[in-house]
DNA sequence: GTCTATAGCATGATAGAC
DNA sequence: GTCTATCATGCTATAGAC
Protein backbone atom coordinates (compact mmCIF):
# COMPACT_ATOMS: atom_id res chain seq x y z
CA UNK A 1 0.00 0.00 0.00
CA UNK A 2 1.15 2.90 -1.38
CA UNK A 3 1.61 6.20 1.15
CA UNK A 4 3.31 9.59 -0.41
CA UNK A 5 6.00 9.18 -2.81
CA UNK A 6 9.16 9.45 -0.06
CA UNK A 7 7.95 6.42 1.41
CA UNK A 8 7.36 4.76 -1.74
CA UNK A 9 11.10 6.04 -2.56
CA UNK A 10 12.23 4.32 1.03
CA UNK A 11 10.46 0.87 0.86
CA UNK A 12 11.91 0.66 -2.55
CA UNK A 13 15.31 1.83 -2.03
CA UNK A 14 16.34 1.50 -5.53
CA UNK A 15 19.89 2.44 -5.94
CA UNK A 16 21.67 3.03 -9.12
CA UNK A 17 24.60 0.72 -7.48
CA UNK A 18 22.02 -2.15 -6.60
CA UNK A 19 20.43 -1.97 -9.81
CA UNK A 20 23.57 -2.52 -11.68
CA UNK A 21 24.88 -5.43 -9.37
CA UNK A 22 21.89 -7.17 -10.49
CA UNK A 23 22.37 -5.88 -14.13
CA UNK A 24 25.81 -7.37 -13.67
CA UNK A 25 24.22 -10.99 -12.17
CA UNK A 26 22.30 -11.02 -15.43
CA UNK A 27 25.24 -10.69 -17.91
CA UNK A 28 28.07 -12.77 -16.65
CA UNK A 29 27.95 -14.21 -19.77
CA UNK A 30 28.43 -11.08 -21.72
CA UNK A 31 30.76 -9.05 -19.07
CA UNK A 32 34.33 -9.85 -19.58
CA UNK A 33 35.26 -8.61 -16.09
CA UNK A 34 35.48 -10.93 -13.18
CA UNK A 35 35.48 -8.93 -9.98
CA UNK A 36 31.65 -7.93 -9.11
CA UNK A 37 32.61 -4.93 -7.43
CA UNK A 38 34.58 -3.63 -9.74
CA UNK A 39 32.14 -4.43 -12.81
CA UNK A 40 29.37 -3.64 -11.13
CA UNK A 41 31.00 -0.06 -10.55
CA UNK A 42 32.21 0.80 -14.10
CA UNK A 43 28.49 -0.90 -15.14
CA UNK A 44 27.06 2.38 -13.15
CA UNK A 45 29.40 4.21 -15.06
CA UNK A 46 28.78 2.89 -18.41
CA UNK A 47 24.68 2.95 -17.99
CA UNK A 48 24.77 6.64 -16.36
CA UNK A 49 26.74 7.97 -19.07
CA UNK A 50 24.82 6.24 -21.68
CA UNK A 51 21.78 7.41 -20.14
CA UNK A 52 22.74 10.89 -19.84
CA UNK A 53 23.89 11.51 -23.60
CA UNK A 54 21.50 9.16 -25.56
CA UNK A 55 18.33 11.30 -23.73
CA UNK A 56 19.95 14.38 -24.76
CA UNK A 57 20.90 13.58 -28.40
CA UNK A 58 19.48 10.41 -29.18
CA UNK A 59 21.20 6.54 -29.36
CA UNK A 60 22.57 6.93 -32.49
CA UNK A 61 23.86 10.01 -32.22
CA UNK A 62 26.18 9.63 -29.46
CA UNK A 63 29.34 7.96 -30.58
CA UNK A 64 31.16 5.57 -28.49
CA UNK A 65 34.03 7.96 -27.52
CA UNK A 66 31.51 10.21 -26.29
CA UNK A 67 30.74 7.67 -23.46
CA UNK A 68 33.97 7.01 -23.15
CA UNK A 69 34.91 10.59 -22.34
CA UNK A 70 32.18 10.82 -20.53
CA UNK A 71 31.87 8.21 -18.00
CA UNK A 72 36.25 8.11 -18.17
CA UNK A 73 36.64 4.23 -19.28
CA UNK A 74 38.32 4.20 -22.63
CA UNK A 75 37.73 2.31 -25.62
CA UNK A 76 39.48 -0.87 -24.75
CA UNK A 77 37.81 -0.86 -21.42
CA UNK A 78 34.29 -0.36 -22.46
CA UNK A 79 34.62 -3.12 -24.91
CA UNK A 80 35.30 -5.44 -21.72
CA UNK A 81 31.71 -4.88 -20.73
CA UNK A 82 29.72 -4.48 -24.35
CA UNK A 83 29.97 -6.91 -27.41
CA UNK A 84 29.07 -4.09 -29.50
CA UNK A 85 26.91 -0.61 -29.25
CA UNK A 86 23.49 -2.41 -29.49
CA UNK A 87 24.37 -4.49 -26.30
CA UNK A 88 23.76 -1.37 -24.28
CA UNK A 89 20.70 -0.74 -25.57
CA UNK A 90 19.41 -4.30 -24.59
CA UNK A 91 21.66 -4.05 -21.40
CA UNK A 92 19.54 -0.91 -20.11
CA UNK A 93 15.74 -2.26 -21.63
CA UNK A 94 15.74 -5.11 -20.18
CA UNK A 95 16.11 -4.59 -16.57
CA UNK A 96 13.61 -1.88 -16.62
CA UNK A 97 11.01 -3.75 -17.90
CA UNK A 98 11.05 -6.53 -15.43
CA UNK A 99 11.31 -4.15 -12.51
CA UNK A 100 8.10 -2.17 -13.46
CA UNK A 101 6.12 -5.55 -13.43
CA UNK A 102 7.46 -6.65 -10.88
CA UNK A 103 6.96 -3.37 -8.67
CA UNK A 104 3.01 -2.79 -9.85
CA UNK A 105 1.84 -6.46 -9.39
CA UNK A 106 3.24 -6.39 -5.51
CA UNK A 107 1.60 -2.98 -4.59
CA UNK A 108 -1.97 -4.09 -6.35
CA UNK A 109 -1.33 -7.72 -4.80
CA UNK A 110 -3.65 -7.80 -2.24
CA UNK A 111 -6.10 -5.24 -2.66
CA UNK A 112 -9.93 -6.15 -3.36
CA UNK A 113 -11.75 -3.07 -4.00
CA UNK A 114 -11.41 -2.17 -7.61
CA UNK A 115 -11.48 1.61 -7.10
CA UNK A 116 -8.22 1.42 -4.40
CA UNK A 117 -6.72 -0.86 -6.58
CA UNK A 118 -6.50 1.30 -9.89
CA UNK A 119 -5.38 4.43 -8.13
CA UNK A 120 -2.59 2.40 -6.51
CA UNK A 121 -1.72 0.84 -9.59
CA UNK A 122 -1.48 4.48 -10.98
CA UNK A 123 0.81 5.32 -8.28
CA UNK A 124 3.19 2.35 -8.34
CA UNK A 125 3.60 3.19 -12.11
CA UNK A 126 3.94 7.03 -11.96
CA UNK A 127 6.17 6.87 -8.50
CA UNK A 128 8.91 3.62 -10.52
CA UNK A 129 8.66 5.95 -13.48
CA UNK A 130 9.63 9.45 -11.44
CA UNK A 131 12.47 7.22 -9.44
CA UNK A 132 14.53 5.86 -12.26
CA UNK A 133 13.40 8.51 -15.02
CA UNK A 134 15.93 8.13 -17.31
CA UNK A 135 15.07 4.36 -17.81
CA UNK A 136 11.82 4.50 -18.81
CA UNK A 137 12.49 7.32 -21.31
CA UNK A 138 15.56 5.23 -22.57
CA UNK A 139 13.47 2.64 -23.04
CA UNK A 140 10.34 4.33 -24.73
CA UNK A 141 12.74 6.51 -27.33
CA UNK A 142 14.71 3.74 -28.24
CA UNK A 143 12.41 0.75 -28.47
CA UNK A 144 13.06 1.22 -32.64
CA UNK A 145 16.79 1.03 -32.60
CA UNK A 146 15.89 -2.66 -31.03
CA UNK A 147 16.73 -5.65 -33.27
CA UNK A 148 13.60 -7.69 -34.15
CA UNK A 149 13.36 -10.30 -31.58
CA UNK A 150 14.00 -7.71 -28.75
CA UNK A 151 11.50 -5.36 -30.14
CA UNK A 152 8.89 -8.07 -30.40
CA UNK A 153 9.30 -8.60 -26.81
CA UNK A 154 9.54 -5.03 -25.66
CA UNK A 155 6.16 -4.60 -27.67
CA UNK A 156 4.78 -7.76 -25.75
CA UNK A 157 6.09 -6.32 -22.23
CA UNK A 158 3.92 -3.37 -22.76
CA UNK A 159 0.95 -4.79 -23.58
CA UNK A 160 1.20 -6.61 -20.82
CA UNK A 161 1.30 -3.56 -18.41
CA UNK A 162 -1.00 -2.13 -19.71
CA UNK A 163 -3.23 -5.74 -19.54
CA UNK A 164 -2.83 -5.49 -15.75
CA UNK A 165 -4.67 -2.02 -15.76
CA UNK A 166 -7.27 -3.65 -18.29
CA UNK A 167 -8.07 -6.38 -15.70
CA UNK A 168 -8.23 -4.07 -12.94
CA UNK A 169 -11.25 -2.12 -14.61
CA UNK A 170 -12.52 -5.23 -16.28
CA UNK A 171 -12.88 -6.75 -12.65
CA UNK A 172 -14.27 -3.33 -11.60
CA UNK A 173 -16.90 -3.63 -14.18
CA UNK A 174 -18.27 -7.19 -13.38
CA UNK A 175 -18.07 -6.51 -9.88
CA UNK A 176 -20.74 -3.43 -10.48
CA UNK A 177 -18.58 -0.96 -9.46
CA UNK A 178 -17.56 0.78 -12.67
CA UNK A 179 -19.94 1.45 -15.59
CA UNK A 180 -19.76 -0.47 -18.71
CA UNK A 181 -16.78 0.70 -20.74
CA UNK A 182 -14.58 -0.13 -23.33
CA UNK A 183 -12.17 -1.54 -20.90
CA UNK A 184 -9.09 -1.97 -23.20
CA UNK A 185 -9.40 1.42 -24.87
CA UNK A 186 -9.49 3.28 -21.43
CA UNK A 187 -6.61 1.10 -20.21
CA UNK A 188 -4.63 2.87 -23.60
CA UNK A 189 -4.91 5.85 -22.57
CA UNK A 190 -4.05 5.27 -18.69
CA UNK A 191 -0.95 4.57 -20.14
CA UNK A 192 -0.35 7.51 -22.53
CA UNK A 193 -1.03 9.84 -19.72
CA UNK A 194 1.20 7.90 -17.47
CA UNK A 195 3.76 7.98 -19.78
CA UNK A 196 3.59 11.70 -20.55
CA UNK A 197 4.95 11.89 -16.38
CA UNK A 198 8.69 11.04 -17.93
CA UNK A 199 8.32 11.95 -21.12
CA UNK A 200 7.62 15.62 -20.87
CA UNK A 201 8.54 16.33 -16.78
CA UNK A 202 10.23 19.11 -17.22
CA UNK A 203 6.77 20.66 -18.39
CA UNK A 204 5.08 19.55 -15.44
CA UNK A 205 8.08 20.74 -13.18
CA UNK A 206 7.66 24.02 -14.50
CA UNK A 207 3.92 24.31 -13.88
CA UNK A 208 4.93 23.41 -10.65
CA UNK A 209 2.77 19.59 -10.37
CA UNK A 210 4.60 17.29 -8.28
CA UNK A 211 4.67 13.49 -9.03
CA UNK A 212 1.75 12.81 -6.60
CA UNK A 213 -0.57 15.58 -7.98
CA UNK A 214 -0.16 14.27 -11.06
CA UNK A 215 -1.15 10.65 -9.74
CA UNK A 216 -4.15 12.13 -8.50
CA UNK A 217 -5.01 13.80 -11.28
CA UNK A 218 -5.77 10.91 -13.01
CA UNK A 219 -6.90 9.12 -10.54
CA UNK A 220 -10.05 12.01 -10.43
CA UNK A 221 -10.19 11.97 -14.00
CA UNK A 222 -10.75 8.46 -14.28
CA UNK A 223 -12.84 8.01 -11.43
CA UNK A 224 -15.59 10.66 -12.47
CA UNK A 225 -15.91 8.31 -15.59
CA UNK A 226 -15.83 5.10 -14.18
CA UNK A 227 -18.09 5.34 -10.88
CA UNK A 228 -21.72 5.27 -11.87
CA UNK A 229 -23.82 8.77 -11.66
CA UNK A 230 -25.52 8.66 -8.23
CA UNK A 231 -22.99 7.67 -5.70
CA UNK A 232 -19.58 8.07 -8.02
CA UNK A 233 -19.65 11.47 -8.75
CA UNK A 234 -20.12 12.65 -4.26
CA UNK A 235 -17.52 10.43 -4.05
CA UNK A 236 -15.28 12.13 -6.23
CA UNK A 237 -15.60 15.35 -5.14
CA UNK A 238 -14.43 14.99 -1.74
CA UNK A 239 -11.72 12.73 -2.49
CA UNK A 240 -10.32 15.40 -5.76
CA UNK A 241 -7.35 16.92 -4.73
CA UNK A 242 -6.54 18.92 -7.89
CA UNK A 243 -7.42 23.06 -7.64
CA UNK A 244 -8.22 25.85 -9.51
CA UNK A 245 -5.24 27.44 -11.63
CA UNK B 1 -17.48 22.09 -37.58
CA UNK B 2 -16.15 18.65 -38.16
CA UNK B 3 -18.90 15.98 -38.68
CA UNK B 4 -16.92 12.45 -39.69
CA UNK B 5 -13.00 12.28 -40.91
CA UNK B 6 -13.68 11.23 -43.76
CA UNK B 7 -15.69 14.82 -44.35
CA UNK B 8 -13.03 16.60 -42.60
CA UNK B 9 -10.35 14.83 -44.61
CA UNK B 10 -12.24 15.92 -48.04
CA UNK B 11 -12.59 19.49 -46.74
CA UNK B 12 -8.89 20.05 -45.96
CA UNK B 13 -8.08 18.05 -49.22
CA UNK B 14 -4.18 17.96 -48.13
CA UNK B 15 -2.62 16.05 -51.02
CA UNK B 16 1.13 15.27 -50.18
CA UNK B 17 1.85 17.41 -53.41
CA UNK B 18 0.05 20.40 -52.02
CA UNK B 19 1.84 20.34 -48.61
CA UNK B 20 5.08 19.92 -50.92
CA UNK B 21 5.04 23.11 -52.85
CA UNK B 22 3.63 24.88 -49.89
CA UNK B 23 7.06 23.85 -48.42
CA UNK B 24 9.07 24.83 -51.56
CA UNK B 25 7.77 28.35 -51.68
CA UNK B 26 9.04 28.55 -48.23
CA UNK B 27 11.85 27.53 -48.67
CA UNK B 28 13.43 29.04 -51.66
CA UNK B 29 16.68 30.59 -50.61
CA UNK B 30 17.50 26.76 -49.14
CA UNK B 31 16.90 25.05 -52.51
CA UNK B 32 18.80 25.63 -55.63
CA UNK B 33 16.16 24.00 -58.09
CA UNK B 34 14.49 26.98 -59.70
CA UNK B 35 11.19 25.14 -61.56
CA UNK B 36 8.46 25.03 -59.31
CA UNK B 37 7.04 21.80 -60.59
CA UNK B 38 9.68 19.06 -60.76
CA UNK B 39 10.75 20.56 -57.78
CA UNK B 40 7.87 20.04 -56.03
CA UNK B 41 7.72 16.47 -57.45
CA UNK B 42 11.12 15.67 -55.69
CA UNK B 43 10.57 17.45 -52.75
CA UNK B 44 7.70 15.04 -52.58
CA UNK B 45 9.73 12.34 -52.66
CA UNK B 46 12.76 13.06 -50.61
CA UNK B 47 10.22 13.59 -48.12
CA UNK B 48 8.46 10.53 -48.05
CA UNK B 49 11.57 8.52 -48.25
CA UNK B 50 12.71 10.59 -45.05
CA UNK B 51 9.65 10.03 -43.42
CA UNK B 52 9.49 6.72 -44.07
CA UNK B 53 13.38 5.82 -43.06
CA UNK B 54 13.40 8.23 -40.33
CA UNK B 55 10.32 6.81 -38.53
CA UNK B 56 11.16 3.16 -38.66
CA UNK B 57 14.84 3.57 -37.69
CA UNK B 58 15.17 6.80 -36.53
CA UNK B 59 16.87 9.89 -38.39
CA UNK B 60 20.20 9.06 -37.23
CA UNK B 61 20.18 5.76 -38.51
CA UNK B 62 19.18 6.54 -41.56
CA UNK B 63 21.73 7.60 -44.16
CA UNK B 64 21.55 9.56 -47.30
CA UNK B 65 22.97 6.95 -49.32
CA UNK B 66 19.28 5.02 -47.96
CA UNK B 67 17.41 8.20 -48.65
CA UNK B 68 18.88 8.22 -51.72
CA UNK B 69 18.00 5.23 -52.86
CA UNK B 70 14.53 5.10 -51.60
CA UNK B 71 14.06 8.11 -53.51
CA UNK B 72 15.36 7.44 -56.37
CA UNK B 73 17.66 10.74 -56.51
CA UNK B 74 21.39 10.18 -56.53
CA UNK B 75 23.65 11.88 -53.48
CA UNK B 76 24.11 15.07 -56.03
CA UNK B 77 20.47 15.64 -56.78
CA UNK B 78 19.77 15.21 -53.40
CA UNK B 79 22.42 18.16 -52.04
CA UNK B 80 20.20 20.35 -54.70
CA UNK B 81 17.34 20.54 -52.28
CA UNK B 82 19.47 20.66 -48.69
CA UNK B 83 22.36 22.15 -47.72
CA UNK B 84 23.13 19.38 -44.87
CA UNK B 85 20.93 16.37 -42.92
CA UNK B 86 19.96 18.23 -40.52
CA UNK B 87 17.63 20.72 -42.81
CA UNK B 88 15.68 17.70 -43.52
CA UNK B 89 14.54 17.39 -40.19
CA UNK B 90 14.05 21.45 -40.12
CA UNK B 91 11.94 21.16 -43.26
CA UNK B 92 9.68 18.47 -41.75
CA UNK B 93 9.15 20.00 -38.47
CA UNK B 94 8.28 23.49 -39.48
CA UNK B 95 5.19 22.82 -41.84
CA UNK B 96 3.83 20.62 -39.54
CA UNK B 97 3.57 23.09 -36.69
CA UNK B 98 2.03 26.19 -38.88
CA UNK B 99 -0.51 23.82 -40.67
CA UNK B 100 -1.80 22.02 -36.88
CA UNK B 101 -2.29 25.91 -35.25
CA UNK B 102 -3.84 26.92 -38.28
CA UNK B 103 -6.23 24.19 -38.57
CA UNK B 104 -7.20 23.92 -34.94
CA UNK B 105 -7.61 27.43 -34.15
CA UNK B 106 -9.78 27.68 -37.93
CA UNK B 107 -12.18 24.58 -36.45
CA UNK B 108 -13.34 26.73 -33.04
CA UNK B 109 -12.98 29.69 -34.62
CA UNK B 110 -17.17 30.27 -34.52
CA UNK B 111 -18.00 27.92 -31.54
CA UNK B 112 -19.41 29.17 -28.26
CA UNK B 113 -20.58 26.68 -26.18
CA UNK B 114 -17.06 25.48 -24.63
CA UNK B 115 -18.13 21.34 -24.38
CA UNK B 116 -18.58 21.27 -27.93
CA UNK B 117 -15.70 23.51 -28.37
CA UNK B 118 -13.77 21.44 -26.63
CA UNK B 119 -15.08 18.37 -28.56
CA UNK B 120 -14.02 20.00 -31.88
CA UNK B 121 -10.79 20.68 -30.75
CA UNK B 122 -10.49 16.90 -30.07
CA UNK B 123 -11.18 16.36 -33.19
CA UNK B 124 -9.47 18.82 -35.34
CA UNK B 125 -6.33 17.89 -33.85
CA UNK B 126 -6.75 13.80 -33.69
CA UNK B 127 -8.18 13.80 -37.34
CA UNK B 128 -5.19 16.14 -38.67
CA UNK B 129 -2.50 13.77 -36.74
CA UNK B 130 -4.63 11.06 -38.54
CA UNK B 131 -4.18 12.76 -42.21
CA UNK B 132 -0.81 13.58 -41.73
CA UNK B 133 0.42 11.00 -39.23
CA UNK B 134 4.72 10.22 -40.37
CA UNK B 135 4.77 14.30 -39.83
CA UNK B 136 3.37 14.17 -36.42
CA UNK B 137 5.70 10.92 -35.47
CA UNK B 138 8.30 12.17 -37.12
CA UNK B 139 8.32 16.06 -35.26
CA UNK B 140 7.47 13.96 -31.93
CA UNK B 141 10.21 11.45 -32.13
CA UNK B 142 13.29 13.94 -33.72
CA UNK B 143 12.50 17.25 -31.69
CA UNK B 144 15.67 16.26 -29.72
CA UNK B 145 17.68 16.06 -32.75
CA UNK B 146 17.12 19.86 -33.77
CA UNK B 147 19.44 22.87 -33.07
CA UNK B 148 18.98 24.92 -30.07
CA UNK B 149 17.26 28.06 -31.61
CA UNK B 150 14.46 25.35 -33.45
CA UNK B 151 14.43 23.25 -30.49
CA UNK B 152 13.39 25.73 -28.28
CA UNK B 153 10.55 27.42 -31.21
CA UNK B 154 9.66 23.65 -31.25
CA UNK B 155 8.77 23.70 -27.43
CA UNK B 156 7.25 27.03 -28.14
CA UNK B 157 4.94 25.65 -30.36
CA UNK B 158 3.83 22.84 -28.59
CA UNK B 159 2.98 25.16 -25.77
CA UNK B 160 1.14 26.91 -27.69
CA UNK B 161 -1.49 24.24 -29.02
CA UNK B 162 -1.36 23.26 -25.48
CA UNK B 163 -2.76 26.65 -24.21
CA UNK B 164 -5.58 26.52 -26.88
CA UNK B 165 -7.12 23.69 -24.62
CA UNK B 166 -6.69 25.59 -21.89
CA UNK B 167 -7.86 28.73 -22.77
CA UNK B 168 -11.17 26.51 -23.56
CA UNK B 169 -11.19 25.08 -20.40
CA UNK B 170 -10.74 28.05 -18.09
CA UNK B 171 -13.78 29.86 -20.42
CA UNK B 172 -15.61 27.16 -19.79
CA UNK B 173 -14.79 27.39 -16.12
CA UNK B 174 -15.61 31.02 -16.04
CA UNK B 175 -18.97 30.70 -17.28
CA UNK B 176 -19.94 27.87 -14.55
CA UNK B 177 -20.26 25.20 -17.50
CA UNK B 178 -16.96 23.51 -16.07
CA UNK B 179 -16.60 22.51 -12.31
CA UNK B 180 -13.03 24.36 -10.66
CA UNK B 181 -10.29 22.38 -11.98
CA UNK B 182 -6.86 22.69 -12.78
CA UNK B 183 -6.86 23.70 -16.50
CA UNK B 184 -3.53 24.15 -17.47
CA UNK B 185 -2.79 20.24 -15.95
CA UNK B 186 -5.89 18.76 -17.81
CA UNK B 187 -4.62 20.60 -20.87
CA UNK B 188 -1.13 18.54 -21.09
CA UNK B 189 -3.34 15.29 -20.15
CA UNK B 190 -5.47 15.86 -23.35
CA UNK B 191 -1.98 16.13 -25.04
CA UNK B 192 -1.12 13.27 -23.89
CA UNK B 193 -4.19 11.00 -24.63
CA UNK B 194 -3.90 12.68 -28.20
CA UNK B 195 -0.43 12.25 -28.60
CA UNK B 196 -1.07 8.30 -28.46
CA UNK B 197 -3.04 8.72 -31.67
CA UNK B 198 -0.17 8.65 -34.06
CA UNK B 199 2.63 7.48 -31.76
CA UNK B 200 1.10 3.94 -31.20
CA UNK B 201 -1.37 3.87 -33.49
CA UNK B 202 -0.74 0.52 -34.25
CA UNK B 203 -2.06 -1.15 -31.21
CA UNK B 204 -5.19 1.08 -31.58
CA UNK B 205 -5.90 -0.51 -34.95
CA UNK B 206 -5.24 -3.77 -33.60
CA UNK B 207 -7.85 -3.05 -30.72
CA UNK B 208 -10.47 -1.86 -33.40
CA UNK B 209 -10.49 1.49 -32.13
CA UNK B 210 -10.89 4.22 -34.97
CA UNK B 211 -10.09 7.61 -35.15
CA UNK B 212 -13.67 8.86 -34.98
CA UNK B 213 -13.93 6.12 -31.72
CA UNK B 214 -10.60 7.20 -30.36
CA UNK B 215 -11.71 10.89 -30.23
CA UNK B 216 -15.34 10.41 -28.74
CA UNK B 217 -13.88 8.18 -25.93
CA UNK B 218 -11.11 10.98 -24.73
CA UNK B 219 -14.26 13.64 -25.49
CA UNK B 220 -16.69 11.08 -23.00
CA UNK B 221 -13.83 10.81 -20.49
CA UNK B 222 -13.01 14.75 -20.08
CA UNK B 223 -17.06 15.55 -20.25
CA UNK B 224 -17.29 13.08 -16.91
CA UNK B 225 -14.80 15.26 -15.34
CA UNK B 226 -15.44 18.67 -16.10
CA UNK B 227 -19.38 19.03 -16.28
CA UNK B 228 -20.76 19.31 -12.61
CA UNK B 229 -22.72 16.42 -10.70
CA UNK B 230 -26.10 17.13 -11.42
CA UNK B 231 -26.78 18.22 -14.59
CA UNK B 232 -23.56 17.20 -16.43
CA UNK B 233 -23.52 13.42 -15.40
CA UNK B 234 -26.77 13.04 -16.98
CA UNK B 235 -26.29 15.13 -20.57
CA UNK B 236 -22.99 12.85 -20.87
CA UNK B 237 -24.45 9.45 -20.64
CA UNK B 238 -26.83 9.76 -23.41
CA UNK B 239 -23.80 11.37 -25.47
CA UNK B 240 -21.13 8.74 -25.01
CA UNK B 241 -20.39 6.06 -27.49
CA UNK B 242 -17.97 3.78 -26.56
CA UNK B 243 -18.96 0.20 -25.91
CA UNK B 244 -18.24 -2.25 -23.12
CA UNK B 245 -15.10 -4.53 -24.73
C1' DG C 1 18.99 19.94 -63.25
C1' DT C 2 21.00 15.49 -62.41
C1' DC C 3 24.57 12.24 -62.37
C1' DT C 4 29.23 9.72 -61.11
C1' DA C 5 33.40 9.77 -58.68
C1' DT C 6 35.92 10.87 -54.92
C1' DA C 7 37.73 13.65 -51.05
C1' DG C 8 38.09 13.87 -46.20
C1' DC C 9 36.88 12.36 -42.02
C1' DA C 10 34.72 10.15 -37.83
C1' DT C 11 33.08 6.00 -36.40
C1' DG C 12 32.87 1.10 -34.37
C1' DA C 13 35.85 -2.30 -33.26
C1' DT C 14 40.44 -4.77 -32.17
C1' DA C 15 45.34 -5.97 -31.08
C1' DG C 16 48.73 -5.83 -28.00
C1' DA C 17 51.50 -3.24 -24.35
C1' DC C 18 51.38 -2.62 -19.47
C1' DG D 1 41.64 -5.27 -15.83
C1' DT D 2 42.72 -1.13 -18.31
C1' DC D 3 45.06 1.62 -21.59
C1' DT D 4 47.03 3.46 -26.23
C1' DA D 5 47.48 2.94 -31.01
C1' DT D 6 45.60 1.54 -35.14
C1' DC D 7 42.48 -0.74 -38.72
C1' DA D 8 38.80 -0.95 -41.89
C1' DT D 9 34.60 0.79 -42.93
C1' DG D 10 31.02 3.78 -44.33
C1' DC D 11 29.59 8.27 -43.65
C1' DT D 12 28.59 13.35 -45.22
C1' DA D 13 29.59 16.48 -48.47
C1' DT D 14 31.59 18.33 -52.90
C1' DA D 15 33.68 18.80 -57.60
C1' DG D 16 33.04 18.37 -62.11
C1' DA D 17 31.12 15.74 -66.31
C1' DC D 18 26.92 15.58 -68.97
Amino acid sequence: MIQDFETFKAELSLSKEEICRELYQENTDKIRIKKETTATRNLARIIDSTLRLANSKGFHAMTLRDLCSDSGLSMGGLYAYIRNKDDLIHLIQSHGFKLTRRTVLQYIADIRDPVEKLSQAIRAHVFLSELIRPWFYFSYMEAKSLPPVEKQNAVATEREIETIFCNIISEGIEQGVFRQINARLLSSLIKAMMQDWYLKRRKYREQGVSVEDFANQIRDLLQAYLLPVASGKLAVSHKATSSAT
